[in-house]
DNA sequence: TGAAGTTGGGTTATCGATAACCTACTTTAG
DNA sequence: CTAAAGTAGGTTATCGATAACCCAACTTCA
């Protein structure tokens, strides 16, 4: 908080050259003799010069910040995505700029719009978020490179690096079949809003009914993706229909809220219920339980993403469509 | 990527006025006519423009950028902090600017001198971590307040928020010493580099030491903190004391890992051997396992972390020591 | 010996917005 | 009726750094 801000003026004067001198030697550009560089580097100490980068960037058109827009940061599935692109990007010298949209196409936006204000170097923004008209009127008007992730068919920007959740919930339901459930349930929350979930549902759903299995569907509009939330839908789901034998739900902690319950209420997994999740977190896979789910690599969407977006910004515009690998994991309970 | 910039002065052309009156307007300052503002509204529309903040900051000399270190984005405690330090941050039109230290304290100083180069309005700090002496001098040199997270005794800042690390010890330690456990032993890792969880360890050895129990003790340098080191470092206590009774861990996801091992081993908890964590993560509270250990609101801590960050900002000097508060869990392992 | 290249550095003009201070003109109050 | 106060907007000077260009003096070599 102290007044006095030390510039390159300052740095120059103490050392006895032009600010364009010092500003040379701190970018390691053009040619100053070793005599001055030492002068330079010796008045910097002296007076605890920080660089101002702001100015740096407003004159030199360029950026140094990479935005990331994710739903929440909480949420172990996007937690790893931004640290995997942030391992990327931090190397190259570049900042991480985060914004939440916690699911809400309005927050999304002012994130957005927050962001493209600071003119960032690219950005890369989550999917699996119906997006709002000025959101996508926003994206249209960037002055950046925009990579999109998780985004299944109706991505935007410059690239799309993810997987088909349509896909997804066909696998599962395949596997449930191969099993042979009969009476197969889907419990799942906020499909209004978490895109991608609502796209596994629908692949999970098409392919069951295609092997014209009865489907029942037990979800909540207010409660959120996590644990509790899936220990509650289950308890309802069961009491409804007891005799319901297989369960896919929305995502791993749902999948271990609605086990827990299970087994509480003394229900035998899988032999009386079998369970099956989506993301291959480490909670589904815990002490006794391993829940068979597919296990996708969070962390290497993130850092596919800020490869890409390294690339575009050095003007590469060769890039290849990134899908990333799904692998089925088969646990103990189905 | 595209090349026309448009600025306030195109705005101010289009709409027949002066730079400044366009400024006046966009930020809701000065008087100016609503038959002005109309036009101005109308001429940014139209020319879809977007504000360069960076410019606006430089000549302003305020910052809306609040930067946050943490070790690591994917690990679920710091993920939770993070994430309540930016729902108190947003709303109040501040954007997040994140690092990670991954535990070095070289990447810290880099990611900490970068952030500082951007002039943040205020700054977060995740401390457990031993701190290089650039380090501190460069939070020495600082112009804006910073927080420090977690930090114990040897905080550094304005402020810290967070638990004694120490005291979680020896709570811990007490447990177990009702609980009449006689062959405890504590596994761990990378207690060279997390400040607090070598902390927490020192608080239980030495209660322990106190009530004269020994103590074995598991620890590697290399593994990481989580579910797998925590499998592999109980297998190995195990093998060198198979008559260990109980094992207070590192956190609970090295606690379920252990447990994992402990129950494929044949080995039941908490009959022949009990354990306990510490951060009351939802990996612990799992289908039939309800971890004993420590309950600590990580969102909690983020948002005090930002409300006070906000305060010193707005230049209220009165904050209060923020203590968060830490609840024992009583589960089913010990 | 003189043209051309190299080395080491300085000048000037922005980058895009805002702070601080003005300037007319219009009200309002005494 | 006039001075004080308010309304609506403009001028000028930065903020701190960088791009682009310039300029001496010294080498080098045909």
């Amino acid at each position: 908080m102290k007044k006095n801000n030390v510039t390159i003026a300052d740095v120059a004067a103490l050392a006895g050259v032009s600010k364009m001198t010092v500003s040379k030697v701190l970018r390691d550009t053009g040619s100053i003799s070793k005599d001055t560089r030492d002068k330079i580097h010796k008045a910097v100490d002296e007076l605890g010069y920080v660089k101002n980068s702001l100015a740096g960037l407003l004159s030199s058109q360029k950026s140094s910040m990479i935005g990331i827009i994710i739903p929440s940061a909480s949420d172990t599935i996007f937690a790893e995505v931004l640290s995997g692109t942030n391992s990327v990007i931090r190397p190259k010298g570049f900042n991480t700029l985060i914004g939440e949209s916690l699911f809400d196409p309005q927050i999304e936006y002012e994130a957005l719009s927050t962001m493209l204000s600071l003119q960032p170097a690219g950005l890369i923004i989550s999917g699996g978020i119906d997006r709002s008209e000025e959101t996508l009127a926003l994206i249209a008007k960037r002055r950046c490179p925009l990579i999109s992730l998780w985004d299944g068919e109706d991505a935007v920007g410059d690239l799309t690096i993810g997987l088909s959740h349509y896909e997804a919930g066909e696998t599962m339901a395949r596997h449930f079949i191969e099993c042979d459930f009969r009476k197969v349930a889907y419990v799942g929350s906020e499909l209004d809003l978490d895109l991608c979930a609502r796209q596994r549902f629908q692949g999970f759903r098409d392919t069951m009914q295609d092997a014209s299995r009865e489907l029942r569907v037990e979800t909540s509009i207010d409660g959120s993706r996590q644990s509790l939330t899936g220990r509650q839908l289950t308890e309802s789901l069961i009491r409804k229909h007891p005799d319901t034998d297989a369960i896919y739900y929305l995502n791993d902690a749902m999948a271990t809220g609605g086990m827990s319950w299970l087994y509480e209420a003394g229900i035998n997994i899988p032999e009386q219920v079998a369970a099956a999740g989506f993301n291959g977190t480490s909670i589904g896979q815990a002490v006794r339980t391993r829940l068979t789910t597919l296990n996708v690599s969070r962390r290497a969407i993130g850092e596919a993403a800020a490869s890409a977006i390294l690339k575009f910004i050095e003007g590469d515009t060769e890039i290849d469509k990134h899908q990333v690998e799904v692998t089925f994991v088969q646990g103990n309970t189905t």
